[in-house]
This record gives structure tokens, sequence and C-alpha cells, in this order.
DNA sequence: ATAAAATTGATAATGATTACTATTATTGAA
DNA sequence: TTCAATAATAGTAATCATTATCAATTTTAT
């Protein structure tokens, strides 16, 4: 994997924000520093960082991926009304995987939970 | 909701099938039957269904959403080979949301379970 | 029996994502 | 540094799951 300023730019305006956002809200984003971006380069190298495991895909709705640059072991929460994502710690949940050998036999290389509900922000 | 023929058939069709199929799953199925049927009557009366909630709707899998009749709260294992979805049962993980709430404060409506992995099928 | 409302099949449209391609940038060796 | 090989890019076309549209048909309540 050769070195792109775009790339570096992609990679550093997810990691500026908290908001977990989707290929198109980081283009938006990087396009402010690069006018000439292409959304084709935002999927390509979102791709690429999430193959090489530096970020990590998280299909959180129906419809749009969003991208994460918290490679912890935590959840998600997503509020029904806004579509903001949030963060849950891992100690919501911890041990799943092992749970689940012992309930099922069943390996898991990776367990996601995500919850849903109204974000304290849109109960007011 | 009036009564249709197409939409008894399909969920009939659901309900003999433990595979959690997705609408061109479930299109094939229902064409052996009735075989004028329409894709789009197809994707129309599973998300009336769901909306009703008499059955389930499970994204994040990889793309596809895939359907599900069984209503008991349950989460899900996917193969990462085979792509197959199998149930996997609540008592691997109860009380998430009440987990959730005392750490976080948030109220969870749903929380869904997906673990990853290869399953024994698939390791021979 | 009949009119209003719901549903259908066929197909066009949508929207997120991926593929393609000619051009440009990066790299490592001579 | 120069240069050829490789990788990445911008722009755009293509893909593919899902939704929307609409005239025709079916269901339902009166």
């Amino acid at each position: 994997m050769n070195y792109s300023k775009q790339r570096e730019i992609i990679l550093k305006t997810l990691r500026e924000n908290p908001i977990h956002p989707t290929a198109d809200m980081l283009f938006a984003l990087v396009r402010n520093e690069l006018p000439n971006v292409s959304l084709a380069t935002v999927y390509r190298n979102l791709n690429q960082l999430a193959e090489q495991g530096v970020i990590r895909k998280i299909s959180a709705l129906d419809d749009k991926v969003h991208f994460d640059h918290n490679l912890e072991s935590h959840y998600h929460f997503i509020c029904i009304k806004c579509k903001k994502v949030y963060d849950v710690p891992y100690d919501v949940a911890p041990d799943l995987a092992k749970a689940l050998r012992e309930h099922t036999g069943l390996e898991a290389l990776a367990a996601d939970v995500l919850f849903k509900g109204i974000c304290n922000h849109c109960k007011h």
C-alpha cells in the first residue's frame, strides 16, 4: 500500500470525528481540505483501511455503512430519531463469545451488539 | 390490511423455512406456488408484515436484508463462509437492555446481537 | 351488486456502492 | 537523479438491492 495524501486525510478526518460517519459524510468533510477528491477515492480508501484493520465498518442501519476509528472492543447505540451512533462500553456485555461457546459450542470471531432507542438528546 | 393470496403464501413460505431468507430467496420459493408473483409484491408484503410486527427484519449481515418469522427474543450467528444465519438463544446474552441502562442510562427499545464466525458445517 | 379502498404485476427509478479507465503519483533500483 | 514498475486518483459508468409508480384486478363493506 503506497502513501497517498488522500488516504492520510481521509483517515485523519475519520479519527477527528466521533460521529461514526458514512462515506458520503466523510466525502463532504474531506472536500474541505481536498476540493478535488473523488467519492470513489473515499470509498476505496475506507474499504482498504477496514481490510487492513486500521478502522472498522459498522452496518448500523438498514441503509448506509458507517465507519469507526475506535478499534477497542465496544458496542453501539443508534438513535432511531436522529440516527446518531453512540459508543457503548464493552463492559455492558463482556465475554459474549465465551457465553456463545458455552451455550452452543459455536466459536465466534466477532460479536456485534447494536442497541436501538431514543437518545437523551432527542427525548427533549 | 386486506387479505391477499400472495401475502398468505409469502408468510407461509417464510414460516416453513428456518433459513432466514432474503426477499429474492423468498421470491424464488413463492414462485413455485404462484408463478406470476412479482418481486415487488414480495418486498411490499415482507415490509408490511414487518411493520405490523408479524415478522422481523434482520440487517447488518451483508448487504441484503434477511427475514425472520421467529418473534421470540433471540440473536443470530452468521457463517462468514456459507453466509447461513443461525439462531442463537436469548440466554446467551440476557437482559442486555438492563445492563445498558445500568451502565449508561440509555434506554434501549431493542438489542440486536450478531455473532460472526465459521459454522460447524463449514469447519470440515 | 357495487363503489371505495387495497393489492397486484410489470417496470422505471433510486441510491449506495463498486468497477472501469485514462492519467498522475509513489517507489525502489540503476 | 532518472526511469520503469506499481499503485492511486478523478471522473464516470455500471451494478444491484430496494422502492416508487401506475393501470388493472381483487377485496371488502354497504
